[in-house]
DNA sequence: GGTTTGTCGAACCAAATGGTTTGACAAACT
DNA sequence: AGTTTGTCAAACCATTTGGTTCGACAAACC
């Protein structure tokens, strides 16, 4: 009962998977305890529990402390490139915006670790990141000429295009940092989820009235 | 040539001054190490070396890392408290909300590492405040009150009170989370001053307009 | 059937950490 | 005059850290 090929090929692939997972299963442990701790805090060990693995097959599949947390930052970096990937431009900026925060609300939502460590790395001055900020850099040159010239052709207020984004950002992203914080002035249990269509309704109104003509 | 009285009290009050000091150095230096490496990562030869002082010294006057920790977060609620102080409650929606996001903003600017440290420690689900919040839930609830109240009245729109303190947090702290982004994204160097008129101006404006009738 | 790849626990290592102790000295307070 | 308070450098200690090594085992691959 020789196995066949496609069977053959059908195992291959399972390994390929597993290893894979693994890797996922690692850099989601290792997010979670940097985003607890941050670089220096954080332990290996720490991590290789998280990760329900020993320390010894954790080193077997990293090099170190620093590559993973390289590797977690970038791997963010990709991720969030791709979330806003697809977005329709030429729909107006009310439907834009309305688009773009509830993306941005669904990810800090559902991804709080990834982006506590994010934003903890930008706190410190984002010494691992600097590089991967030109292209942020570009990307919001380009959407500040476009809100820009939604204010030209009267379609918005005139208002500064780099401290808006600034302000939609924090917003959004506040809900991923300020989870416990918001729950516990709300009344809610710590595990309680959040209501996204209500969140993004509210952001949603408050910039779109904010900045209407 | 005895010294006369007023002399003696002098010298005391400089040497009280002069051990004030000192504390204030040391929790200074702490906060700063605090606010870029975590509790976990600060090291207390990290803060000495920021102070100046070695560290002996610096555990004649603290205990340990946590202690000296704990005492930051409970100085940082004190000041944070006395900031709005005395502002004018009855004067309307309007000028109340200018004001109030003018001194959170400045405080955001002028005491970055005291608010990096406490939404570090908020992001963490804030272990080691939970005692602290109950004041601030109390003066949430006021809050948003007051704003209920102003809805009724009809100066401003219907909105979630909770929510909308949350995002003027969001957006006034983010000048300290966020600033070498901002000033990257910008274009600023380093070290630049941002305008605080101008993002007051932005942020009220974009807040009075979202909320108005 | 031999080799690569992966898994495991346990011991191990050098470095850094938080914190203490010692011993000596000077200024200030009583 | 004697005691408290503060300052200093250096050695010291126990624990934890990131990371390695060893030895054994099994499954998959060639």
């Amino acid at each position: 009962m020789a196995a066949p090929i496609s069977l053959r090929h059908h195992v291959r692939a399972d390994l390929a998977a597993k290893r894979g997972e693994l890797r996922d299963l690692i850099r989601a442990a290792a997010i979670a305890e940097f985003a607890e701790h941050g670089l220096r805090g954080a332990s290996t060990s720490g991590i290789a529990d998280r990760a329900g693995i020993s320390k010894t097959k954790l080193h077997y599949y990293i090099d170190s402390k620093e590559d993973l947390y390289q590797e977690a930052l970038s791997h963010i970096t990709t991720i969030w490139a791709d979330l806003f990937e697809g977005i329709d431009l030429d729909t107006g900026p009310k439907a834009f915006l309305t688009e773009y925060i509830a993306r941005k609300v669904r990810f800090s939502l559902s991804h709080p670790n990834e982006v506590r460590l994010f934003s903890q790395e930008v706190m410190r001055g984002a010494p691992m990141l600097r590089r991967d900020w030109e292209a942020s850099r570009a990307a919001m040159a380009r959407a500040s000429a476009r809100i820009a010239g939604w204010a030209d052709q009267g379609l918005i207020r005139a208002v500064d295009p780099v401290l808006l984004q600034v302000h939609i950002w924090a917003m959004t992203e506040s809900y991923a940092l300020l989870g416990s914080e918001v729950r516990y002035m709300s009344g809610l249990p710590e595990d309680a989820a959040l209501d996204l269509g209500h969140i993004v309704a509210e952001i949603t109104a408050l910039v779109w009235n904010g900045i209407r003509v």
